[in-house]
DNA sequence: CTGTTAGCGCCTTCAT
DNA sequence: ATGAAGGCGCTAACAG
């Protein structure tokens, strides 16, 4: 920097204060500006970050945490939503990885903590409560698809009640004359706290409607297990005419079930589901899933993190979208 | 430290080397030592690594720079490998997405050489022929999943020939007993350079068995096309004892259109596959696939980066792994 | 074997 | 409206 003030013939002082834009509230001469920037640009003059930090003890850096990442759309979505909104903000994503071992996570969170990030995201691959690492408290932190009731921290999540009731409204804008079952387990074991929630949304639809879930085919979300409680439904000459997959591979689970059976989708079946996944646009027909819109949730906990605007503690929903298929009967 | 070095009796500078584990080529006298590093315990100090990177302009700290990454497992697991490798070497990861974009890209490429990262890994989604960007030529850098054929940078990539002989071995290994095919097209269209290397692997290992490779059933990676080819091949008489998927979502593709004619995997057709996604494991029977090792590529490709030994250019091939399922009929 | 000294590049209070 | 000076925390010559 010293450089592009020699050349403006400033000192260092008004060269630094114009190359962060504070010549206005400094009041310096546009002249005097002019020769600066273009003393800056003539040098191709970058500011040293690791300097900048030593100074403000700030690092335009954003540590994301998370357990579990691996094998899943996910991370990636995730990802890409909190580093294209890092980077609007001038911000760097950095990664840590626990593996769901606390001590690792501990590990990490010490490692970013000392190299000063700016703030910190907590994420779980899955909707659910959690107990944050003790040394992240008193930090800036914002939990992303998960809670943690203890501390009342920010936290963004998808609006899975909402999510219910799109999925519900979905199935009814086509023709389901039949029963509507859900299929997929509600129990909150395993601490998600997905499936409770979209359940509520679904019930409350379907009532508005003058209708009634007519029950529960209850099974671990996967889709073997999805597999066999239909299997076992439609055997037992359990009928429907709608499902609620609670997310596409019990859909996939459900499919193969109702194939087997020679039932026909969307003929004899509407399906729709939640996650919207690219398995959803692969099955036949294709899946209509309402979507976890994990790039948003991490754009939106970027933003929280680093919105100067300390709105204290507020937990935001953000809107699932439909990622349309074919799967449910057009009403004709 | 000068707390730590002050409360131990010492210079800062004896501290550094203390601190810094060169207590032994500094042959300070074990007493200095103890002493400072109970100092350090005592005041649960922390080096700043800001001052530590203005200083040494090193920042461990290495970036990772991909195209589209989204909706996909490969970035998670290639960063989780990636991740966990650099934690090893002290290491934090940092993360930019390019989507495509080549201008992004450059702008998260000087972004990153402004902070100092100790090297760039510059991975892409297919594996693909690609034109680094300039300013990366000069930088410490490895290729992830793609090769510069004009600047020999060193890359690391997926063994897609033996990947190619190892599908066939699965296959063999089996009761196959009528014509092999291979589904999906071998054009290094798009820049892909798999599809070539596997086939080749695939056609000389089926010659080494004194059999041959009945045909291509050419078509893109994907469910639908793959569906297509595989229904007409089936509608205009076409018999196979075993197929040859060159991905997971194609061998999708490939199973509809088997159902489609009645026909069972794998008592009928045997199957088998690259990508080893989770769909392979979804699918019902479960399929053998030949998986792309996304978190070793990642994690050599770290080691690589920071491989001291600067071993010049070179282009390591990881093997892949089979993950097996039930789709290819046992051998009695 | 240990301490003195200087400086990495930047920001910011205080003068002028 | 601009400049001088000090210091963020750490490392590395260079003495001794």
């Amino acid at each position: 920097m010293s450089d592009v003030a020699r050349r403006a013939g400033v000192s260092a002082t008004t060269a630094s204060y114009i190359l962060n834009g504070r010549s206005a509230q400094m009041r310096i001469a546009p002249a005097t500006q002019d020769r600066v920037l273009k003393a800056a640009a003539d040098l191709r003059y970058r500011p040293n970050p690791s300097a900048r930090s030593l100074r403000t003890s700030t690092t335009r850096t954003v540590g994301v945490i998370s357990d579990l990442v691996a094998g899943g759309s996910f991370a990636s979505q995730m990802l890409t939503g909190a580093s294209a909104a890092a980077r609007m903000l001038a911000h760097l994503i950095v990664i840590g990885e626990s593996q769901g071992d606390p001590q690792l996570e501990a590990l990490l969170v010490e490692e970013m903590l000392d190299r000063h990030v700016d703030g910190i995201i907590y994420a779980t691959l899955a909707t659910s409560e959690v107990s944050v690492p003790r040394p992240l408290r008193q930090q800036r932190v914002v939990l992303l698809n998960c809670v943690d009731r203890a501390t009342q921290l920010p936290a963004v999540l998808p609006d899975e009640y909402e999510g219910g009731r799109t999925a519900v409204a979905e199935l009814l804008a086509g023709e389901v004359p039949g029963e509507i079952h859900v299929v997929g387990e509600m129990s909150s074991e395993g601490g998600s706290l997905a499936g409770p929630l979209r359940l509520d949304g679904i019930r409350d639809a379907l009532r508005e409607a003058g209708r009634d879930l007519a029950g529960v085919l209850s099974c671990p979300w996967d889709v073997a297990p999805a597999f066999d409680v239909v299997d076992g439904f439609l055997r037992d000459g359990g009928r429907a005419a709608g499902l609620v997959c609670l997310n596409d591979r019990v859909a996939l689970g459900t499919f193969q079930a109702l194939a087997e059976h020679g039932l026909v989708v969307p003929d004899d079946v509407s399906v729709v589901s939640f996650d919207g996944s690219e398995l959803a646009g692969w099955l036949r027909p294709r899946l209509t899933s309402v979507a976890i819109p994990y790039a948003d949730l991490g754009a939106r906990a970027v933003e929280m993190l680093l919105d100067t605007k300390e709105q204290g503690p507020s937990v935001v929903r953000v809107p699932m979208p439909v990622a349309r298929g074919t799967s449910v009967l057009r009403a004709r």
